[in-house]
RNA sequence: GGGAUCUUAGCUCAGCUGGGAGAGCAUCUGCCUUACAAGCAGAGGGUCACAGGUUCGAGCCCUGUAGGUCCCACCA
């Protein structure tokens, strides 16, 4: 006996009960095993810090997807989870928490705060984890791992040492970008160019006559959008062709401010077109101006502290913040008549991706990674094709960063993270570089090594994530297997960040890439198409809706018409969309088990039979429904069931292919539409009197009991088709949907275990029925031409009407003789009678006209002539239009010539189907008018 | 300044290598038909942004235009 599914769908209970049960069974959990095939996925590392939100939903279910598609078509398939400990994200919440507790985090110092850091990773690390596996996420638990655990670390620090002496990393003065909030350098990747409303200012500095006068008439104007830098300023160039300046290159101008003479210097750099074609130059707080002054050997003077401030360079500007040493500043030069003019300007602004403050370019000894030739690898492989992106136009977007990539900073002044693996001897400055703490001076012996303050940057260990975590440095066994690994799932925002560099380390460590695809989906915006923001408000929290629709509902909604590298809005309309059509499958497969249920204690359930000897065909993957689709030989398929196995089996091929070409949308909408309108609207519909004639009692509910008995014949094969096509429908959709499709699975087959450790469904060469599948549409367009004019013509749903079908063709008729009984339950028929001709047939019938075959359908008392022919007429429209379209593709010589042979057999067809369809037509129209005329 | 991408039914979006315009929601009509009203049946609705071009044939390929979104970039 079946278990039953409860009357009403209700994910809640159902998901935490079967997610428990996979994790207790070990499902997920993957071992080496050189007898299959691997196939792996490295998690994008959720931060600690994080909750749960939309484009975690997304990623995750896409990889969830396939995962469980790969394991279900027998790889080992192994989803690698963990943490990331988030340098800045986690070290700025923590301050934020220390600041609210009121507690000074120099004072609580450095040990107590990365104590805080870990309590806080105890405390709310776990919590995306959790949330993660609410959506169903088939990850590797028991391999669980952080960014910053023991053997992460060692990775760090081997990676670091590594690369020191290879000459790749170095320590170095540059300019790097300063954010004065967080107190930390940051990467360009770290900084976002924001559009703001600010002023051009235009200055003047006076000439210093050769007397060491400042000249009364000569000055040198320019422009800047930021005047506090002005302190800095050791030069003002021109460029060498201008001639307006040409007489002033290599004369001294006055910076007021500080008093100091700056020269007039010549260089390629400035453009004349713009503005008055002269420069200021500020070597310490400007990149270009620090090449510039590279260039000319200029001072570079410091005029900022850490906290963006002005420090003791910028004299009596000294303490003030730089907006208000800005305003002091155009003050000044206002009163002292050197302010030309104020315009109001638009300009790009460098900000801090993590708090929005602006970014200050300061020179600063930092740690950097030399890019140029490590970059190269990494190149050639997307190049190559060994690392391929999907979609493919992200390439553009990859080379783009690759083309332009300058020296990764990759130090930090925080103290939560990677500590640098760099150690100075106090006494004599020595530099030791190691893996391990140094403990004395290799130079001079002493025992004070200090290690370097700075940590890493957080990305700096996610771009070891994807061997680190299968255990390198270590040669386990676990890296030899599962690396390279197969498909990183993420979002295009993260390219530059994480996947370039995961790439060239793959490379640069492992002498290998590490995965063959890049599958990059868009972000998941509001309904306005908004950008998700907790600033905005406009987050929608994934939880919720799993509480409310379902975890299944969630991931449908999230994938469902998501294509690779796109945008989507999120509307609550589609995730109610989503939880119907789980409702749909869930009644679906109810109404089967019912009637399963009632056969059962009389006939063995063929499927069960099976399961012992097929069992062996895979290692780790039981065979079981294999099981359900071996046709038993006493079964003798109708015309309907061997159409909907051809039509299953077709999907079958077509959604296996779509998935592993990552159309994961596609594939999705494919299931979904056989499901809901083949199987549910038309094959369930077709067979439910073969259904009900297997329970005696329920006779009397059948509608057309004064059929033969015959024709209800072949109960047990529509049980055996439905049962068949449900369970491979449920193994399609199961990476989708798991948790209904566990539930329905093993609700339907008591005897199995799971349906994610089922075997994925292959195309059966003996399920392919061309004949049954066209017969079966013919009935179909049938059914709909009736059900058309019993709408239109308003006859009431309780009235039965006669059908006659008249068709010259034997064949015809036959199909229409084997699919009677539909017309009873479809289309509401009291009787069929099959003719060759049309004579016996009340003359004011309303008429269908389908290929190869006209039906008539006498109403008692409706009969409204006009109304008749006005259908017709536009029928007749319709088809004239489909003849004119097709019968000049066929005039055309060209077309003949150069279209495939299929297509042009196809219109040809069309074509005849057309013209007899519009002479059908035609003659009845011609019938009609007779008849109108005659009353 | 460079680049990407989008513009398809009232709304949100599919549409694979060019070969008779699709879905969901919304709208209208009729149905509580014993799997499902979270449902069933039927209907209406689109010059596929615009203008050219290639082709026997263009929503799809090419060029340009307009608008939206986004990325990159050191013009003060």
């Amino acid at each position: 006996m079946s278990k039953e599914l409860a009357k009403n769908y209700d994910p809640k209970e159902m998901e935490e009960r079967l997610y428990q049960k996979w994790v207790e069974k070990r499902y997920f959990h993957a071992e080496p095993d050189p007898s299959r095939k691997p196939f792996t996925i490295v998690i994008p590392p959720p931060n600690i810090t994080g909750q749960l939100h939309m484009g975690h939903a997304l990623d995750n279910t896409i990889q969830d997807i396939l995962i469980r598609f790969r394991r279900m078509q027998g790889y080992n398939a192994l989803w690698q989870p963990g943490t990331d400990h988030a340098s800045i994200a986690t070290e700025l919440r923590i301050r934020e928490k220390l600041k609210e507790e009121g507690i000074d985090r120099y004072e609580l110092g450095r040990e107590g705060f990365i104590k805080r850091a870990w309590e806080w990773r105890e405390e709310y690390g776990g919590r995306i984890i959790e949330q993660l596996k609410k959506l169903g996420s088939s990850c590797d638990w028991e391999r669980e791992r952080f960014t910053m655990d023991e053997g992460n670390n060692k990775a760090v620090n081997e990676v670091f040492c590594k690369m020191y002496q290879k000459g790749y990393i170095y320590k170095g003065s540059r300019m790097i970008n300063w954010c004065p909030v967080c107190n930390t350098s940051i990467s360009d990747a770290e900084v976002e160019h924001e559009e703001q409303q600010g002023h051009l200012w235009h200055m003047q500095y006076p000439l210093i006559e050769a007397d060491g006068s400042l000249s009364k008439d000569t000055f040198l104007t320019f422009a800047t959008t930021r005047p506090e830098t002005m302190l800095g300023d050791t030069a003002v160039a021109v460029n060498p062709k201008d001639d307006r300046y040409r007489g002033l290159v290599g004369r001294t101008v006055m910076l007021p401010l500080v008093n100091r003479a700056i020269p007039v210097i010549a260089d390629d750099y400035v453009d004349m077109e713009f503005g008055t074609g002269v420069v200021k130059i500020t070597p310490a707080h400007d990149p270009n101006d620090f090449e510039v002054g590279r260039r000319h050997q200029l001072p570079v003077i410091n005029i900022m502290n850490d906290d963006a401030t002005i420090n003791e360079a910028g004299g009596r500007f000294a303490g003030m913040t730089r907006e208000e040493a800005r305003k002091a500043i155009v003050r000044e030069f206002t009163d002292m008549g050197l302010l030309v003019k104020t315009e109001d300007y638009v300009h790009n602004v460098g900000i801090h991706d993590r708090c929005d403050t602006t970014i200050e370019p300061l020179i600063k000894q930092q740690w950097f990674v030399k890019m140029e030739d490590l970059i190269k690898p990494a190149v050639n492989a997307v190049k190559t094709g060994a690392v391929r992106l999907v979609p493919e136009r992200m390439e553009k977007l990859y080379y783009n960063w690759t083309d332009n990539i300058r020296d990764w900073c990759i130090s930090r002044q925080l103290w939560w993270g990677h500590r640098i693996p760099a150690y100075y001897c106090r006494q004599c400055g020595e530099t030791v570089i190691s893996p391990e703490p140094a403990e004395h001076c290799p130079a001079c012996g002493h025992e004070h090594m200090e290690q370097d303050p700075d940590t890493l940057d957080t990305w700096f260990s996610s771009a070891l994530w994807p061997f680190a975590t299968l255990g390198w440095p270590e040669q386990t066994e676990d890296l030899k297997y599962f690396y390279p690994t197969d498909v990183l799932v993420t979002a295009y925002d993260i390219i530059f960040f994480w996947v370039i560099r995961m790439i060239f380390s793959g490379y640069e460590h492992m002498g290998e890439k590490p995965f063959h695809t890049v599958l990059i989906h868009g972000l998941i915006r509001d309904a306005q198409g908004k950008k998700m923001s907790k600033s905005l408000g406009n987050g929608i929290d994934p939880l919720e809706i799993i509480d409310k629709y379902g975890a299944d509902a969630l991931r449908f909604a999230l994938i469902t018409g998501n294509s690779p590298g796109n945008d989507m809005r999120f509307h609550m309309e589609k995730v109610e969309a989503s939880r119907n059509f789980a409702n749909k499958i869930w009644n679906a497969s109810r109404f089967i088990m019912m009637n399963k249920t009632d056969k059962e204690a009389a006939t063995a359930d063929p499927a069960r039979a099976k399961q012992a000897a097929t069992a062996d065909q895979a290692p780790a993957i039981q065979a079981v429904s294999a099981a359900a689709t071996d046709s038993p030989a006493a079964l003798s398929l109708q015309p309907a069931d061997k159409w909907i196995l051809s039509k299953y089996n077709r999907l079958v091929k077509e959604v296996t292919e779509q998935m592993e070409n990552f159309d994961l949308g596609i594939a999705v909408q494919k299931i979904y539409d056989f499901i809901w309108d083949e199987f549910c609207d038309w094959y369930i519909e077709m067979v439910k009197p073969r259904l009900y004639a297997l329970d005696p009692q329920a006779k009397d509910h059948n509608l057309a009991s004064d059929e033969e008995p015959d024709s209800f014949s072949g109960g047990e094969t529509a049980l055996w088709t439905l049962t068949t096509v449900l369970t491979g429908v449920l193994k399609l959709l199961h990476p989708y949907l798991p948790f209904i499709t566990e539930e329905i699975f093993c609700t339907l087959h008591p005897a199995e275990e799971s349906v994610m450790i089922s075997r994925w469904p292959e195309h059966r060469d003996e399920w392919v029925f061309p004949n049954e599948e066209k017969e079966i549409e013919t009935i179909k367009e049938a059914v709909r031409g009736i059900r058309n004019i019993r709408a239109e013509m308003n006859v009431p749903p309780r009235q039965k009407a006669s059908i006659f079908v008249v068709s010259e063709k034997e064949k015809v008729r036959d199909i229409f003789t084997k699919g009677q009984s539909f017309f009873a339950n479809l289309a509401n028929a009291s009787d069929v009678t099959l003719k060759t001709e049309k004579s016996g047939i009340p003359e004011d019938a309303v008429s269908v006209v389908i290929a190869d075959a006209t039906l008539y359908i006498p109403f008692t008392d409706l009969v409204d002539i006009t109304r008749e022919i006005e259908r017709l007429q536009k029928e007749q429209n319709r088809l004239e239009n489909e003849l004119t379209r097709v019968n000049g593709m066929l005039a055309n010589q060209k077309f003949l010539a150069a279209a495939p042979a299929d297509k042009v057999a196809a219109e040809k067809e069309k074509q005849m189907k057309y013209r007899q369809m519009s002479e059908q037509v035609k003659i009845r129209l011609q019938q009609l008018d007779n008849l109108g005329k005659m009353e």
